[in-house]
DNA sequence: ATGGTGGAAGGTCCA
């Protein structure tokens, strides 16, 4: 049995003490916000995780998978075409390869004609559906902070957010378009029903995040379907978000018999 | 319609 965690950290080294918190055999964070060579790699491998591989950037951006046993074949590819640390991957002892994704969020005008990062989203999601279309590996797990949430009940209104950025058609048509690649199986809605609300992410904007619950499931975790019979359990930490200095996003953890 | 908060950097950008 294997515990896969997926958390937008928003600054490894501002939080690096929240991840015993998480119970996972492999972590994979998003917006580490710091370069390798600043890597708190001494308190990660106090927690466990001996294995680091990263892929960080100044100030932005940055993924990176933190195990407890050892992964290989780790690769990074630059989808969206402009060199920023949006996406590593490994193989896990069994062959399948996991992919750490932060998709660029996008700012905020809707409009490719003046909006040159909602444009660089939509490539990037894109370029994700052009390498899932012919996969060099068979079996992959891939997880993250997509930044899109797909579904009516992955927002807290999807009538008030069907013009912002993370809900919009073009975003939601290409990320259902990529999920029908290989026929992934989206494992946090093999266990919350489509029809109930699910989210991962809340504002820091808002006063109290949990009182006005206007949630956002920005944060995935999807498995080919050879994996969907092999899951064991899914957890959206909620509580994470009234943590000490908390991240805007929750992490998420699958247990997968792999 | 607007602005609300947060992290890192560094005299702002991105989320």
């Amino acid at each position: 049995m294997t515990k896969i965690a997926t958390w937008n950290i928003n600054s490894l080294r501002l939080r690096v003490s929240h991840l015993a918190n998480i119970d996972a055999d492999v972590i994979c964070l998003q917006e580490m916000k710091c370069q390798n060579h600043e890597l708190p790699v001494n308190e990660l491998k106090k927690l466990g995780f001996e294995y680091q591989y990263a892929r960080g950037e100044k100030a932005y951006n940055g993924v990176g998978i933190f195990s407890k046993v050892p992964l290989n074949d780790i690769e990074t590819l630059d989808f969206g075409g402009n060199s920023q640390s949006r996406h590593i991957s490994a193989k896990l002892p069994n062959g399948t390869r996991l992919h750490n994704f932060y998709v660029p969020a996008g700012g905020d005008e809707p409009d490719v004609n003046i909006n040159l990062s909602y444009a660089h989203k939509l490539k990037f999601v894109e370029d994700m559906n052009a390498y899932f279309t012919s996969p060099k590996d068979k079996n992959h797990i891939i997880l993250g902070d997509f930044n899109i949430a797909p579904f009516e009940h992955d927002v807290w209104s999807s009538r008030q957010l069907a013009n912002v950025i993370s809900h919009t058609p073009p975003e939601r048509e290409r990320m259902l378009s990529l999920y029908k690649t290989l026929g992934w199986v989206d494992v946090s809605r093999q266990f919350v029903p489509q029809t109930e609300k699910c989210y991962s992410w809340w504002s820091y904007r808002n006063k109290d995040w949990k009182k006005s619950n206007r949630g956002r499931r920005l944060d995935h975790i999807w498995v080919t379907p050879n994996l969907q019979s092999q899951l064991k359990s899914h957890h959206i930490m909620q509580p994470a978000r009234d943590w000490e200095k908390p991240s805007d996003h929750v992490p998420i953890v699958a247990e997968i018999l792999l």
